[in-house]
DNA sequence: ATTATCTATAGATCTATAGATAATGC
DNA sequence: ATTATCTATAGATCTATAGATAATGC
């Protein structure tokens, strides 16, 4: 079959992508990938020209738009609270849905690869746009004054976690553990802890406006 | 040198520690380990007699006590949020204190091998342990009804996180971090946020028992 | 006599390339 | 004419073992 619109090349960003969650990215051969995919291992290379290019794109599908994601809460107006509620949202529902098993990578040792510097520089960009938006939180006083490094890296480790319990299929109802997340993360943060429902009113409000302002348009 | 005391043993496992938190366990090869010690790659082998070994050995380190701290938090007695916030405590000081660098231990796909069913096992054990205290917790009436799971793999994420953030060396103060973590995790599950300052005050009273039970007895 | 190291190497990988073959598009 | 596949293979690894050598303990 000529030009099956990429048929092929999806499948093997799949099963790349379930045997990198599986074994590691080191530790998967682009035979594996290849036996999964029922091909030839050099074949492999007809639609990618090195193995860090297909970890490269599995990245960037979850990279750039959760960059869109955290830039769309940023440049919205109103309550922190509210924003970072609707973005950790929003953020969790869209990784647990992913077509691909995201578990293995994010593994800091693969992205420390100079190959991969891009995506570890769009992962440090989210990081820091996160820490921005805590930042004005705090001084807003809305958040409580935790080291703003310290509340990025527990958001990080709690959407790692999730995406580690999801397994390995996008999960069939999402929203449920968006708002677990949400809400943990408020109520570790908010100063006012009865102020939680008004948040969490506010931020459903927000969700089709990040939705929306972090969904590419349609190219074709 | 005969009888060193397991000196080369010893920088055997902190230069691999360096080198999987760097590169992960399969990026790393028995020679770059045998480079860094300043050895021939077969002399290893008079120490361990697989790679995984190392690795095993590794894992216990961290997992044989963590399993003690959980566990001497539920044999304590008293309310679980103090109990809770003092485990928390305890198990960030502890883990920051490592002499190894432990951010490349917890990759899923390694745990995942057969030869680390016995570590896979410990970890489980851990994580059951957890759960049980949280149940407890919350039906109590303490904490708030999350679901337990969610909050078990919240704070794995959030240990594994603070551990990522401590980066290779051993951290030099890491009490003030693990107070982070225990006030975010309780901030997030406690029913009566009023009461948080009490939490604390009763929780810095258990966490010399929860060390001295889980602190094994020198065997010499 | 025991222990830790060394050199040399077997045997099994792994990534990537070269070049042939077959199938479709124009 | 273009594209995706295939077979074959180069060249570079990687783990682990065999057996020699040197240094210390008794």
């Amino acid at each position: 079959m000529t030009r099956g619109g990429g048929v092929t090349r999806d499948r093997i960003l799949v099963e790349a992508s379930r045997l990198f969650a599986e074994r590691g990215y080191h530790g998967t051969s682009t035979r594996d990938i290849a036996d999964k995919v029922g091909m030839r291992q050099p074949s492999i290379y007809s639609h990618f020209a090195t193995k860090h290019l297909i970890l490269a794109e599995l990245l960037d599908a979850d990279l750039v738009p959760a960059r869109a994601r955290i830039r769309a809460a940023l440049d919205l107006a109103g309550p922190v609270a509210a924003r970072l509620h609707a973005y950790l949202q929003v953020d969790v529902a869209a990784i647990l849905s992913l077509p691909y098993d995201v578990r293995g990578l994010y593994n800091d040792d693969v992205l420390r690869a100079p190959e991969l510097a891009e995506q570890a520089g769009r992962r440090a960009e989210i990081h820091d746009l996160t820490r921005e938006l805590i930042e004005a939180g705090i001084h807003g006083g809305e958040l409580v004054p935790f080291d703003t490094g310290f509340v990025q890296h527990a958001i990080t480790g709690l959407l790692l976690e999730v995406v580690r319990e999801r397994g390995a299929a996008p999960s069939g109802a999402p929203a449920a553990r968006a708002l677990d997340v949400a809400d943990f993360v408020l109520r570790a943060v908010l100063v006012e802890a009865g102020t939680l429902d008004d948040v969490r009113a506010k931020a459903g409000a927000l969700v089709p406006d990040i939705t929306a302002m972090a969904t590419p348009r349609p190219v074709a």
